[in-house]
RNA sequence: GCCGACAUGGCUCAGCUGGUAGAGCAUUUCAUUCGUAAUGAAAGGGUCGCGGGUUCGAGUCCCGCUGUCGGCUCCA
């Protein structure tokens, strides 16, 4: 029998019942049959070997698609895998799925071995060793009491126990040479174009992800079809290494840690201050024009206040401890975040419809008791300040509110140049409602609110069910810091609850009480945050309106030092930012290699220039830019910050 | 919090199987008056994170603590 196959340009052709992706390959170019990994039979990724039988639409993957890349990392897993079980005899495995780059398994290592970083050659060489035995990878389906006994005979636990959870007839095995997996694929047909290893690193994981479950070896891994495209994905990770903020931080003296201080505290050096001040005053600026109030309030607050907020239930154990006084039972906490404050500035005065949506803004620092081993340099800190704001509105101004934030958080991405956000609704875990507190009908409301919202204003957004704060849905924003984790930046949250706890009114149109519904939100998420992703994105080369050095004065001699000096006080008074190398001072000395990129302009002064009182102008990126009289050169740069923030 | 690794001058690092510390950059001084990724010479600078232990002797071995890093868990 004849079937049709359709290709991805809508073309038909007819083969025989039961042709595999691999042969439709090759009759197409021997080149194709070569390359490609895995095939997709009417939508369903499969292996190039699975017979088809009815007529179907075939696509081809190869290394330069991600499902090309997936298949080929999920094989060398079980590649991984294999060269452990050769390794390490009584190894159990757990799961070992492909990731963004690269795959990983989880194992326990017999009773007395651990996995360490320098076992790694050994674990490369013999994965290399394996796949050039060139073993096929062979499907199996299997019954679920099969696939019981095989593993039990094999003592695989862990496996045993995922076999639990799956349903008979949906159950699949992988085989390789001696290695057989419970996998539903798919895989390579082989192990062969697996030829070049890198195992990156070694750590621990808890069982399925839970903390009271043994902890399992995890071996993280990558893997190419060429040496070539190893040494480039090492090259570049060592790229992103060079970019890291806690790096930047240190070369550009931007900001600390003390470890009298204390660990997660972080301390902003001048010059790191100045960078936030300025993302702190653009925001101030825009937040104006959308109508926010500026408010300052304490870093502490009474115990009470926060039983108040239901926080201290909640957290209370797992925070700073309270604050004790000389007064008998008097107790303050620092404040893990500033709502309950701006709850009491909503409660300080009878509010009216008229005063909705009252916009209370605070560049509010708060501090909270991470996990010691959840610090990270500035992305994850014990004190850090929020670009806070909460909205105080009626229920019908949610989502207007919330699609006046969104567009505060373009502005600001836009202005940065971050494009490659990810935005992620969180929901409700639909299947454990018992964990957030609020009714149903008003977290309903809520989470449709958020939906519509992220719909009109034409933002793809991701649904995570369960991710949601236990007091109300949220819309958050996410960007990739250098080496790829994933950091939340700005969040918009709604929160029905708050309102309720703190008996917030205001007084309708039609005289009587009702309950305001509260936003809260924060477009950079946390300054500390905010400014090690920009860090990354940027390399720290800012922007001329951020950057704290504007313009470096390099004098070619010490006899022109007078001369920048003279400069730098003239460009104070016009609020340039500059500053002069006196390494100078010092014949043949030459502005560091770091500055050099990372200063927008660089001005060059010696005899002539002295002189004529000019500069020579040099520009990052674009090189020599010819002279001129340092007045122009200074409403220059004046007018090129203005031109700049003026588009936002 | 958990698992593992690491901790040496301001910075980046070397120091093999234990014999009382080294380099480059930075700093200071002198010489060089030099036009944009590094002038030459000399000098100063470290109780090797902290506290115990083993040893004739510990940067090096063992234990504890603190901090950092990679993950996991967590993230109001």
């Amino acid at each position: 029998m004849m079937i049709k196959i359709t290709f991805p340009d809508n073309s038909v052709r007819e083969f025989e019942s039961g042709v595999t992706g691999l042969q439709i390959a090759e009759s197409i170019s021997s080149r194709l049959a070569q390359d490609v990994l895995v095939c997709s039979v009417n939508d369903e990724i499969v292996e190039l070997n699975r017979p088809i039988l009815e007529d179907a639409s075939v696509v081809f993957y190869k290394w330069d698609s991600p499902e090309g890349k997936h298949a080929f990392w999920h094989t060398s897993a079980h590649l991984l895998a294999e060269a452990l079980q050769e390794l390490y005899p009584g190894m159990q495995f757990g799961i070992g799925p492909a990731i963004e780059n690269g795959f990983y398994y989880d194992v326990m290592p017999p009773q007395g071995v651990v996995i360490r970083e320098a076992d790694f050659a050994q674990i490369e060489k013999k994965m290399i060793e394996v796949a050039q035995r060139k073993e096929a990878v062979v499907r199996q389906e299997i019954s679920k009491a099969d696939a019981l006994a095989f593993f039990t005979e094999k003592g695989q636990t862990y496996k045993n126990e995922l076999i639990e959870e799956l349903e008979d007839g949906h159950i699949s095995t992988y085989t390789q040479g001696n290695f057989t997996d419970l996998c539903r694929g798919p895989h390579l047909l082989s192990t062969a174009p697996i030829k070049a290893v890198k195992v990156m690193a070694v750590s621990s994981a808890y069982w399925r992800g839970d903390e009271k479950r043994p902890q399992m070896t995890r071996v993280y891994a990558v893997s190419f079809p060429k040496k070539k495209l190893l040494d480039e994905y090492l090259a570049l990770v060592e790229e992103a290494k060079k970019r890291d903020h806690r790096k930047i931080g240190k070369e550009m003296e931007l900001f600390m840690f003390s470890e009298r201080v204390g660990k997660g505290l972080p301390i902003w050096l001048p010059k790191g201050t100045a960078l936030r001040l300025r993302l702190e005053d653009f925001l101030k600026k825009i937040q104006k024009r959308y109508g926010y109030q500026q408010v300052i309030t304490p870093h502490i607050g009474g115990k009470n206040l926060y039983v108040t907020s239901g926080h201290y239930a909640h957290y209370g154990k797992d925070s700073f401890q309270p604050i004790h006084t000389p007064e008998e039972g008097e107790e303050y906490m620092l404040k893990p975040m500033n709502c309950p404050h701006h709850c009491e500035i909503f409660a300080w005065k009878p509010r009216s419809y008229k005063d909705l949506p009252l916009r209370i803004a605070e560049f509010g620092t708060v501090y909270r008791y991470e996990q010691s081993g959840e610090l990270h340099g500035l992305t994850r800190v014990r004190s850090f300040t929020q670009d806070d704001a909460h909205i105080f509105c009626r229920p019908d101004q949610v989502k207007d509110e919330f699609i006046r934030v969104m567009e505060i958080i373009q502005i600001i991405f836009k202005a940065l140049d971050f494009e490659n956000f990810e935005a992620q609704i969180s929901l409700r875990d639909p299947n454990n409602t018992e964990k957030y507190i609020g009714s149903e009908e008003v977290w309903n409301a809520a989470e449709s609110a958020i939906i519509e919202a992220c719909q009109e204003k034409g933002l793809p957004a991701r649904v995570e069910y369960g991710e949601a704060a236990f007091y109300g849905p949220k819309l958050d924003f996410m960007v990739k810091d250098a080496l790829g984790r994933r950091w939340q930046l700005g969040t918009i949250q709604v929160d029905y609850n708050l309102p309720e706890r703190f008996q917030l009114e205001y007084t309708g149109e039609d005289n009587q009480k009702h309950r305001p519904v509260m936003v809260h939100r924060a477009p950079f998420g946390s300054m500390e945050r905010f400014c090690a992703v920009l860090i990354e994105h940027t390399a720290g080369q800012f922007p001329l309106w951020l950057t704290p050095d504007q313009v470096a004065i390099l004098p070619i001699s010490e006899k022109f030092n007078d001369y920048a000096k003279q400069l730098q006080a003239y460009f104070d008074e016009q609020e340039v930012r500059a500053i002069v190398d006196d390494r100078n001072e010092k014949i043949g000395r030459k502005i560091r290699d770091n500055e050099m990129k990372r200063i927008p302009y660089m001005l060059i002064v010696g005899e002539k220039e002295a002189a004529e009182g000019t500069v020579s102008v040099r520009k990052r990126g674009e090189g020599d830019q010819g002279s001129m009289k340092f007045e122009d050169f200074a409403k220059k740069i004046n007018e090129e910050v203005r031109n700049m923030l003026n588009n936002y």
